[in-house]
DNA sequence: CGGCTACTTGACCGGTATCAATGTTAGTGG
DNA sequence: CCACTAACATTGATACCGGTCAAGTAGCCG
């Protein structure tokens, strides 16, 4: 059996029961790769399908009038992936791959399948699904009310932050294969005005650059300076109703 | 038995099974009532319950440094408050009530049963946890990347329209009870250009202004203004589990 | 009547977008 | 190894949207 990368994050909140396991490993049967800058699907398609992300890292995004586009969210292994499909027959946004990978697409169907049968399981994704919310929240703050420069800094330590939850406590620095102009659709920003405040940043000595990676050597501090606040440290989950058998 | 507000919602979905409809009037045993400004519960607060609107208008926000404020989403009769309990121990965002009204307090173990009973419900549930979600990319998108002119329409049009699903289509004004304050805080705007952006929109005839009474003429010009999309007509349920008995 | 709160309008300023030019890097083919 | 190309990053000059400050108005309620 191939283990599952979706098994894999959910482990990290609660100890899956091999019933359970079963049933996720089921969702990745059909693994599909794809190559740095695929389209994997686009805003407005018929979409009846979600994805688990085994490898590799993507983001969702919609353009709007004016040939702008906001980037919704970044997505990384064991990460659930076109979850607008749960309540819309169409596409509301486009999947688009910033490295090579490889995503395992699932039916709506399989999803109904697990929701009817394990009730923890859909307990624990609506769990996640609602903290993927109180992020998002944290996000339209930040583009809402904060300058460009907190803004920045808020991405980056969002993305470190989320690396860290799957590959560990200690890394301080991240490989950032993303151009200004992308994390300008994700701010809020022009590419041009990225570029200071990720120059500025530097100068202030918050972050690091080598190239595309970015170093953090005091993640309090650029968390202090973005209004940062990691929220996946505060996880309850308590409440969820027993595993079945 | 009281007749349930929060199934009268999810009805506008699915047809409800008797069992279904049981379970859910068991949420909603113990009706609270508020008034105008009051304080449902405060950001940071022990926060293990969540609640449903029984009547009444509130909204959920958050306060960030330097004395602003996110207003994050309103509350309508039949929504589910204060999810993020779900994720959390702690509530992260604060719920103040807009009217008078009354909500019901529901604890995280009652929605764990609710979950582990009612696989439809709770697949419902996740469905539309989604498509709220896909409404405030909607909002990142406006905050981020549009003008006040179209941010503030688009608040205004999405007012209405969460209004009239659960009001009926034909109604074309709506009664504002808030201040221009609280419409900047929800559009990342300062009360005085909010004032500007509503007497533009005034003057251009998108809206006509009596009061806190707003009428819009015609939706569909304003719509076109703001860069609004209605998601809530093209939701599509088609792969729920079917209802258990 | 006075005092409060919210709304309204104007003048000014600063942060960010826009436009434009140049530097840098990776890739390709000779 | 070099010439050429195409992205992308960087930097500067200027314009404009929306914030800030301030003053005045309109309701509302004691």
């Amino acid at each position: 059996m191939i283990d599952s990368c979706f098994a894999a994050k959910l482990g990290v909140f609660v100890r899956l029961s091999d019933a359970e396991k079963r049933a996720l490993a089921r969702l990745e049967e059909n693994p599909r790769p794809f190559g740095r800058g695929d389209r994997i699907r686009t805003q407005g398609d018929a979409a009846e399908e979600l994805y688990i992300v085994r490898s590799g890292w993507l983001y969702s995004h919609f353009g709007i009038e004016g040939g702008k586009r906001q980037i919704l969210r970044f997505a990384f292994p064991g990460d659930l992936l076109g979850t607008s499909s749960a309540a819309f027959g169409t596409a509301t946004d486009s999947i688009t791959a910033v490295t090579d990978g490889e995503i395992c697409p699932m039916e709506r169907g399989a999803l109904a399948e697990l929701f009817a049968e394990h009730g923890r399981l859909a307990a624990l994704l609506f769990a996640i699904s609602q903290a993927e919310r109180v992020s998002l929240n944290d996000r339209l703050a930040s583009v809402g009310r904060t300058t460009a420069h907190a803004r920045v800094a808020s991405l980056l330590l969002d993305l470190l932050v989320r690396y860290r939850l799957m590959n560990g406590k200690a890394v301080d620095s991240i490989e950032l294969p993303l151009t200004q102009e992308e994390i300008g659709d994700a701010t809020g920003l022009t590419s041009v005005h990225v570029n200071r405040m990720l120059r500025q940043l530097s100068d202030e000595g918050l972050i690091e650059r080598d190239g595309s990676r970015v170093r953090i050597p005091d993640s309090d501090r650029l968390a202090a300076a973005a209004g940062y606040t990691d929220r996946f440290a505060h996880i309850d989950l308590g409440w969820l109703p027993p595993a079945d058998a």
